[in-house]
DNA sequence: CATGAATGAGTATTCATTCAT
DNA sequence: CATGAATGAATACTCATTCAT
């Protein structure tokens, strides 16, 4: 799929994915240090473990590196997210269960995410809404989750909502650690997300105690 | 405040503030379009409306531009803020008085807040400190109204995390409006939020339609 | 003219004219000694005696260079031409005035008409046209005096044909100098190219002895 | 003789021929596109059918593949110009057939004259030498069928520059084409060529009518 | 013999910043 | 105070050439 955005000159097509993820893993690194912009191509490079030439033999521009970066992350977080939810289960214990699998995965990931958040905009049109369009596919994972644990309890609106916000909490967790992880583990904050979305704040003092 | 922050070579302050004034109005409308780093300090010159030789005898870097920026948004956003929100007030519904105007404020400042969102990164480390320690104050000022609102309700961490979560929400609206404003307007996305925020998912049916 | 095809950011007109005087003489020199593809934008910067920064204040590409020089050439070329030749005569001697000026002319510019002959292709679609334009206009100046001093004797296309060999004949005696100059002066090139002109082959031994 | 010039690490002579023709015919046609210094060396091994690794086996850097272009036509020309041309004949009708055939070739390789015209001077000082050898050597073969055909009745030095002006005229016709063509056709190119070297402006007009 | 992946020197161009006028 | 011409470090990208397989 990305392979089909990004052409490379070289034939191998193993070749090709061993070095981009090279080239990839090399490139998180510094883009979360430095940012995308304040990266050159010879870091990238460098980083990858190989020379300019190389790199340019695997992508046309730079813009390149960081839509496979982007691209990587989605992929990754769809795969463990597949992996962890059952869209069949009908309870709320189905839906607490997704949300804890996914705040621990931005917890993994948090600095991958931090980077796609920043640097997205550096992206081409074209690039941008195929990485959005990923991120709606997410977000409508939620929201199925969502709807089948709360059957016929909640407005489409409602629940688009709510996918929403569990969504914005989780990159949020990453986003603002500098706020959240001094008061917060991991921990205590999923527990505590999950409790106020379940209970909210007119839930008698007793339950929320 | 700021200007203690970013020396000008020129004596006469109420020039320097007008030529800042001038400075952000151009900066943040190319900020927006652009981005900070693919912004020139040619263009800023031009869209201040003087030349580059007088933009840099109101500033020393490029990134001062953008920290002036992010100041004149926030004192915006605090202005606004403390405006609409009495500290002495003890009721849920001075806290509902609370989100719906700050989400107001959010929505007509969106452009300024996702500028800012996606380019303190680019910031010094100092500046970058000196404009989130605003955030934190925004933040506290919603925990106070929380904390007033709920009294004895919830425990510090709670609440700590329901200021971030309205916080981020009200963020949420402007920087994920590719999302969102296909679905809501200002005013569905507030309510619905409120309501979440209150009654939470376990609450009956009965009480959320 | 040539100015409305490159702009510049300088606003200073006269300056703009200088600086620009100042780069065409050096990139002759070295696109003689090394055509223009070999040389570097920081050689040309250096030549002219200012800091590649400030070449590309007057200029916008590399192509720009190749183009002013082009202009130049055929602007001075032009300028002689206009100075030597008499449009209201029509004797064969006022023919045989402007031949003569003119191979005088390519003698004096012939590194200049070389570097023009070998270079032009590297111009774009636009910029080639625009000194083709020149050039033609320079043959119809020889039409016009081919026409006027052998009033009713030739036709049309054998007055252009006739003005386009002494075009190329005064060309060629710069580009092909490696062969001709063994041979001939300038003056004897020129003397012995007039005679064949009017005389032809088939003229007796003793007219042309 | 050019293999002489342009060593390969391949032993099988006939290989060497076949491989290189292959080199020529597809750099020709991109050389003539989009010039010598534009065009890549991936880009003619991709005309030439093989690969570029390929193609390094067979010369050993990429000016060798202009130099065998050249090489090549000239080869050619000569050949034609061989075939053509009878230097024992004596009569003024032998140049005119010489002058004919010459500039019918000229016309079948507009491009490739066109080609080396513009791109010898990247040749290295030797190959430039080399190449420049074959012109000399085809227009000593003008020189011959003139002096054959006027016994006696021209000077030296006026050979040579007749013979100098027939070769130029001919090359003329494809490297002026964008204003000769309009005008002419290369049969009437030719025979107000011919007319005008024989009997030149000062026949009388009932002569040249 | 043929291939194509790897290399890195080389180059055009941009842009923040300075400073003389 | 204001201007804008000058500067040159920095950077993305190209492409001839090599060499292991």
């Amino acid at each position: 799929m990305a392979e089909k955005q990004v052409p490379s000159t070289i034939k191998d097509e193993a070749l090709v994915t061993k070095r981009r993820n090279q080239m990839i893993r090399g490139a998180v690194t510094l883009f979360i240090e430095k940012g995308f912009h304040k990266t050159t191509t010879r870091e990238i490079a460098k980083a990858s473990g190989f020379s300019i030439g190389t790199l340019y033999e695997y992508i046309r521009k730079k813009e390149d590196v960081l839509f496979l970066v982007c691209d990587s992350i989605y992929k990754r977080v769809k795969e463990r997210m597949e992996a962890s939810i059952d869209p069949n289960q009908t309870s709320v214990q189905s839906l607490v269960h997704a949300i804890r699998s996914y705040f621990q995965l931005m917890d993994d990931m948090q600095d991958e995410v931090l980077v796609m958040y920043q640097e997205v905009k550096s992206l081409s049109r074209d690039a941008q809404d195929y990485v959005l369009q990923k991120e709606r596919d997410m977000v409508s994972m939620l929201e199925q989750v969502i709807f089948n644990s709360l059957p016929g309890q909640r407005s489409e609106t409602q629940v688009k909502l709510i996918a929403n916000n569990i969504f914005v909490q989780g990159q949020m967790w990453g986003f603002r650690r500098w706020i959240l992880q001094r008061t917060f583990t991991i921990e205590t904050y999923t527990e505590i997300q999950i409790q106020l979305l379940l209970e909210g704040l007119n839930s008698k003092v007793e339950e929320s105690s």
